[in-house]
DNA sequence: TATAACCGACAGGCTGTCGGTCAGGAACAG
DNA sequence: CTGTTCCTGACCGACAGCCTGTCGGTTATA
């Protein structure tokens, strides 16, 4: 039989499938024909609406990565916390990997998998894009207020959530030594790069690794 | 008719025929029959060589990136060169980018293209596992010799090497002014985390980036 | 003559296309 | 207000065409 619905709910009823599916299985191995058997629809319908299995992967991510910034954004721009805190809980808003039920909890768990590298790589862009500005924002405020001093906001945000996104991700495996190690690094780089007062940001970021990065 | 080769010299030709197609197609969008055509081989034999199409291409890597690190080393242990100059060398026997009879010349700049994720993840893996204790070794001379000042010689150079793999990459799209702004950035953060004199970076990183990255 | 290297047909799976179908609202007549 | 027609956005599923990996059988050569 036949169902028809509005584009706007099947194509949401096809991401909410697809996120399941790329989250148990991952992107590469999910089929299609995966896809259309749960949602129940048959193939001339899912590229009716999506016009290819990688286009429906882009808006998935779009889905999620959307929800996560301007999540993000929110904390951010909350003036009435200092800048410090605001970067932690910034950064503690998208801690999608420790939280329950957060956004694309699992989907972003598999992201990590060695399979994936279009999917991982898609959204470690994604999320970049998003989330740099944002910090970098936070990152100008404290060099306004004399907490932080660097002459490049921007790259230097830019750096440090790079390194942070790619060595504290489950596929570079490391010794709970080394990974002490990388963490305790991380933060005298972070003070060193934005020019914050030694030890200063100790305490704070080290919130941030407790919760699990 | 039928040719009977050496096992390694097969696998050879296949790895030859598989770095052109990767090269000029890359590797998602070669398939197996593209390479048994130019080898001029039957699928069974290919198989017989290789376990999987990712087989050909972990090889492959293997081949290209173990060429680029021992030709590195070997820069980096000549113990009569400046560290810093030995530094400026080492990193610029790699720069496969610009040189034009370099091994894996094309592979490398196929990597940077939005589709092979898998290639490019794997390529720059291996890179950095074979890269980053080179020139932390590098790092920890100077330091013995006082020219710079690093509590974290690893972590540092691993911090820097990510950055400027995957910002200074084809794949990340910026204007010019961008451009100069991240190197000039880049280098001023160089300096700070390996605790160099300031401006002691500037002209031998400036030839590093002159040459192309 | 043993076996390493090779062959090619074939199974099974996948993505994307395309001509055709159908539901349900708009428009219009009665 | 009700019945009819028509239009079109949403849907269907067979199918073409590609792909990877397997396997039983074949041949060169040491």
């Amino acid at each position: 039989m036949r169902i028809v619905k509005e584009a706007e709910e099947r194509k949401s009823e096809i991401l909410d499938a697809a996120e399941e599916l790329f989250a148990a299985k991952g992107y590469e191995r999910t089929s299609t024909g995966d896809i259309l058997e749960r949602v129940g629809i048959a193939r001339g319908t899912l590229y009716y609406h999506f016009k290819s299995k990688e286009d429906i992967l882009d808006a998935l991510i779009e889905r999620i990565n959307g929800t996560l910034i301007a999540g993000a954004k929110k904390v951010a721009e909350d003036q009435s916390i200092p800048v410090v805190e605001r970067i932690v809980r910034t950064i503690m808003s998208m801690k999608v990997d420790s939280g329950e039920d957060t956004i694309g909890h699992e989907v972003i768990q598999q992201v990590h998998k060695p399979q994936n590298a279009l999917m991982h790589q898609k959204m470690q862009q994604s999320l970049l894009d998003g989330v740099v500005p944002v910090l970098a924002g936070l990152v100008e405020e404290g060099n306004a207020q004399g907490v932080f001093h660097t002459g490049f906001p921007l790259e230097t945000t830019e750096m440090l959530v790079l390194y942070a996104v790619t060595v504290f991700d489950d596929r570079f495996q490391q010794t709970p030594g080394q990974m002490k190690k990388r963490v305790q690094a991380f933060i005298h780089h972070t003070e060193k790069l934005l020019g914050a007062k030694e030890g200063s940001m100790t305490a704070p970021m080290t919130r941030i690794f407790q919760q699990g990065f």
